[in-house]
DNA sequence: CAGTGAGCGAGCTTCCGCTTGACTT
């Protein structure tokens, strides 16, 4: 039996961990916190503000072994995360397993290594009771917050929805992101090129070059084209300048995703998921960390690699520090375990993210890059303008050998930047070969992708590594944002040349502001935001989470008491929810009533519904019962009109008969379909359920049927009934009212399979 | 899984931050 018990947080960290320590010490995990407040209710007395903890009927096995270890050790050592979080991991577990908390050793450490951690049990100290307050008061706030608010939703705006700290101003990011985007002014200019020809050591070269200025209207535009094409042009000035660039410092969470995003084109929990594999296989430090630090291991393990594969001078070893509001950096960077490993054996995805992580590490101890910019002035006798052109030659590849952190808009710039220009001197002339005025938009801000909405959350200090991932899916998953569909449009504009003293023009096309994928709010998302904020402003402001975490801090510090922080807040913000369910409005949040429907004289106004944005005719307290209609979701609640609206009542609609039987379509919960013999066919997006006839309405059925004729393969009647059937992902088996997978090798021949043969497949499905 | 939405009223929903499994055609 082991002398010693170290409890932490993570089973991966407990294995490696427990190597280094010998047999006196047994390692287990607590699989992050073990006990929280109980899942309903409030759970927090509100006259002592005392928290109402439970163990959750999940962890309850997992507890009592961690508890019956706890009592055979003759010492515990509690080595949980050192932040408010890991503090009150330990402080449970001294409640929960009985330990004594003035004798149980409390141990930290910032990375998993021998010494790290022998160094960690030569220093043991005791509980710090001020930062697991500040960790109640955290949980308590979040608690109120929460559990408050969405009732108040359930009842303004629609069932089941919620609100919180970190969700709802991550909404609000993404609402006013569309306004802003909605009241973008798309100014026109005109920006001038020339195209000048230049003797670069005999040779002949062309060299295009920008003016300094932009013109407003066309004609100013054209008028400085036939000005300029035949004036003199002279190399005024030209400035070599050398600009140094830096690493990108090591991966954090927040960084990590951002880059899986540009560079390897995942979904955050896409990205985090991978890291959880790469980590639980030894390959990869923590991968939920706040945290820039490398350990001196990994820093002298990749001046190591560097001198190998690059030589000394690629080698330049630094620190980093954050930046991030709020860090608390108790692991390290997500970092290789080994830079030995340049590349692993792994799926091809875990393949690609780590060795991004792996270059990223690499590159941060690499030397800077030296880059030469030059810039050209140029001169014209026509005017006082100058054209300018510039162009960058790396004279030292640095760490830009292993990396380059890309941007959000990398394909728009970019491409540019590596030009070497001719070799000029001051006072050389230029003969102009053409000169163009190219008409642009003004362009507005870019709508939020997952990646780069966690950028701005964490910019602001908001949600943690653990729960940026959790959180996007929150959002999406209560339908306050979508990821979008919204295709380019495509724009004309106009490429205007003078050459020769002639002008002509082209219209050219481009496709602009494609935001597929991107994040937009949805009719709900906007009544919810619209409300909280009226409502709860003190909630909603962007620095909320900043302002209390000053206060977490001074509890944390001892110089303020949780309770009085909690009850301060509880009494402003208690009489804010009061007074948003007492305030009798009429009208739910959002509600607009577009006018009178002229068949029956009656109101016609749109809401959002229990189940979504939907459009009334007639009122609640009509004799008649009002008639409804689901709003699609191409249309916006907030802008909708009286015509769509009533349009929307036009279905479902009998279009005709087809072999005695009635044709009709309508729109459901799925969307427009057509209904013939009691079957349901969804319609394919390029009908509009107001104008199909009956002969496109006879096609979907038709195509529908040979479908369904196709999709059974085979079946073995009898009492044990197996079918085969052909679904998206190829023939599967349906036995039981279970799916089962058929094996790839197999989906040739699944029409020649034995019922033997399928029971089979059935019964090793079952035993894994 | 598809014509949902009155009113009546019971009973349900919900937070953030720490961790992984158990699920999958």
């Amino acid at each position: 039996m082991s002398k010693n018990l170290v409890i932490v947080e993570s089973p991966a960290k407990a294995k490696t961990i427990e190597k280094f320590l010998g047999k006196d010490y047994k390692v287990m995990s607590s699989y992050g916190h073990i006990r929280d407040l109980k899942k309903r209710n409030i759970s927090i007395d509100m006259q002592n503000l005392e928290p109402e903890y439970e163990v959750p009927t999940e962890k309850r096995k997992m507890v009592d072994d961690l508890k019956e270890q706890a009592e055979k050790a003759e010492s515990v050592w509690l080595a949980s995360d050192e932040d408010r979080e890991g503090e009150a991991i330990s402080w449970h577990l001294c409640e929960v397993l009985g330990l004594d908390e003035d004798k149980t050793n409390r141990i930290v450490f910032h990375e998993i290594t021998k010494n790290a951690i022998l160094e960690a049990i030569a220093h043991p100290r005791r509980l710090d009771m001020n930062l697991v307050n500040a960790q109640q008061a955290r949980r308590v706030l979040d608690r109120l917050v929460g559990f408050k608010l969405s009732p108040v939703l359930w009842k303004k705006v629609k069932p089941s929805l919620s609100a919180g700290r970190v969700q709802s101003v991550a909404v609000r990011l993404i609402v006013e992101r569309e306004r802003e985007i909605e009241a973008f002014a798309h100014e026109r200019y005109y920006r001038l090129n020339a195209v000048f020809k230049a003797n670069d050591n005999g040779k002949e070269v062309e060299m295009k070059a920008e003016l300094d200025t932009r013109f407003k209207m066309r004609a100013e535009a054209q008028d400085f084209l036939l000005r300029h094409e035949y004036a003199d042009h002279t190399v005024e000035n030209l400035v070599k300048k050398p600009l140094t660039r830096m690493p990108a410092p090591p991966f954090t969470t927040s960084t990590l995703q951002q880059e899986a995003a540009r560079k390897l084109g995942l979904t955050v929990s896409q990205t985090m998921a991978l890291a959880q594999r790469l980590y639980e296989n030894g390959f990869i430090t923590y991968m939920r960390t706040d945290s820039v630090n490398l350990s001196n291991f990994c820093k002298s393990a990749c001046q190591e690699t560097i001198k190998k594969l690059y030589g000394e001078k690629y080698s330049s070893q630094r620190d980093y520090k954050t930046h991030s509001k709020g860090a608390q950096e108790a692991h390290e960077a997500i970092r290789p375990t080994d830079m030995a490993n340049q590349s692993i054996v792994a799926t091809a995805q875990e393949k690609r993210l780590y060795e991004l992580i792996w270059k990223r590490t690499l590159a941060s101890q690499m030397a800077n890059a030296e880059v030469e910019k030059t810039t050209i002035t140029i001169k014209t006798s026509a005017s006082s303008h100058l054209f300018t052109v510039s162009g960058e030659t790396v004279t030292f590849d640095g760490f830009l050998k292993v990396y380059r952190e890309s941007t959000d808009d990398d394909e728009v710039k970019g491409k540019d930047k590596s030009k070497t220009l001719p070799n000029l001197q001051i006072g050389d002339e230029l003969l102009c070969k053409e000169m163009t005025s190219t008409e642009r938009t003004a362009q507005p801000p870019a709508r939020y992708s997952e990646a780069s909405l966690v950028h701005k959350l964490e910019e602001l200090g908001i949600g943690r590594p653990s729960t940026y991932a959790p959180t996007i899916s929150t959002i999406q998953q209560r339908q306050y944002v979508q990821k979008g569909e919204k295709k380019a449009d495509e724009r004309s504009y106009i490429v205007e040349t003078v050459k020769n003293g002639k002008l002509s023009y082209k219209t050219k096309h481009e496709l602009v502001a494609g935001d597929k994928g991107k994040l937009l709010p949805t009719d709900v998302g906007i009544v919810v935001n619209d409300y909280l904020v009226e409502n709860f402003p003190v909630i909603l402001d962007y620095n909320f989470t900043a302002n209390v975490e000053q206060e977490f801090d001074s509890i944390a510090s001892g110089k303020a008491k949780w309770t009085a922080i909690i009850s301060d807040f509880y009494k402003e913000f208690e009489p804010m929810v009061d007074a948003a369910i007492t305030t009798h409005t009429v009208h739910k949040a959002g509600e607009r009533v577009l006018g009178t429907d002229p068949a029956s004289g009656k109101p016609v106004s749109v809401k959002i519904g229990r189940f979504g944005p939907v459009a009334q005719i007639g009122s609640a307290d009509d004799e008649e019962k009002p008639r409804f209609a689901h709003i699609p979701s191409e249309k916006n609640l907030s802008t909708i009109t009286l015509e769509e609206t009533l349009d929307l009542f036009r279905l479902p609609r009998i279009i005709g008969e087809y072999e005695g039987q009635e044709v009709t379509i309508g729109t459901g919960r799925f969307g427009p379909y057509v209904l013939y013999d009691k079957k349901f066919t969804s319609l394919p997006k390029e009908f509009d359920p107001l104008t199909i006839t009956l002969e496109e309405a006879m096609k979907v059925i038709e195509d529908k049927r040979k479908q369904e004729e196709q999709k059974h393969i085979k079946i073995f009647d009898g009492e044990d009934k197996i079918e085969i059937l052909n679904g998206r992902y190829g023939p599967y088996i349906v036995y039981g009212g279970k799916n089962y997978r058929m094996p790839k090798n197999l989906h040739e021949k699944a029409a020649e399979l034995t019922y033997e043969e399928c029971m089979k497949i059935v019964n090793s499905a079952k035993k894994k």
